[in-house]
DNA sequence: TTCGTTGCAAACATTTTGCAGTTTC
DNA sequence: GAAACTGCAAAATGTTTGCAACGAA
């Protein structure tokens, strides 16, 4: 067995690639992420195994963001930043997660509440530090 | 001029259909709903015209919902709940909109934050009625 | 040998764009 | 007549899928 460790599934891979990251990657990024330590790892798995534990709730997906789709590999409720300037996004663990709310907006709606995201939206410090500079 | 009236440009048609609904087209459900009075609307010009007025601020996205980019007509910020069976999506307007929480978000962030989005997730009361009489 | 996983390329769906014709003023 | 708008078809983009090959047990 000793040499078994050595083949790492890619799909281990990739799960590691999104749980040790705050980039909140795309497919593309995570196999760019990914180039690497396994050169030879085809986008189609990464989106494979990005469904699959999407679909597991082992990560989740912060949905499409300038039209492109990200996740996190950091299931717990936390409130994001996007720059729509450089498409960054950044986690805002200081602030309250409207998760509590959930209850509130069910019975508003009148159906099952499931999950709730709260996202600010601008330009991030780098974006804003490269305009003036422009 | 009394006749200036009549002859709609498709860019108005396209903005009062986005006024007079409240659920939150795509371009191609804004395509369909003009379809008995300009039946020669093309979806291109849907397309073109929605990125006007997203630029001009005059209606406002919901970003890509399950991949499907959704529009609103009502620009004031408030709250929306997003089916994830039929991707219906539903304005909360009893909820607080977290705007003021921007100017704490910029403080973390070290950026300038322009808009915040609040959005739940589950299933619809339609939806929930039909999935038991299943 | 069997089943799940992978790479490749083709298929897909949504959105954008080039261009030529049309409308508006 | 100039400038803006539109339809059509093609292109571009991000994602999914069919299939044959591969790998682990």
């Amino acid at each position: 067995m000793e040499h078994a460790a050595k083949h790492f599934r890619k799909r281990d891979a990739i799960l590691s690639c999104l749980r040790g990251t705050t980039i909140h990657p795309s497919a593309e990024m995570v196999h760019d992420l990914l180039q690497e330590s396994h050169p030879d790892i085809s986008l189609a798995t990464v989106y494979r195994n990005l469904s699959l534990f999407k679909a597991q709730g082992t990560i989740q997906s912060l949905g499409m963001i300038h039209g492109i789709e990200r996740f996190d590999g950091n299931t717990n409720p936390h409130v994001h930043f996007v720059c729509n300037c450089c498409s960054a996004i950044m986690d805002l663990h200081q602030m309250d997660a409207p998760q509590r709310l959930c209850n509130e907006a069910a019975q508003h709606i009148g159906g099952q509440v499931d999950s709730c995201q709260l996202m600010f939206f601008g330009t991030c410090r780098a974006c804003l530090a490269k305009q003036e500079s422009a």
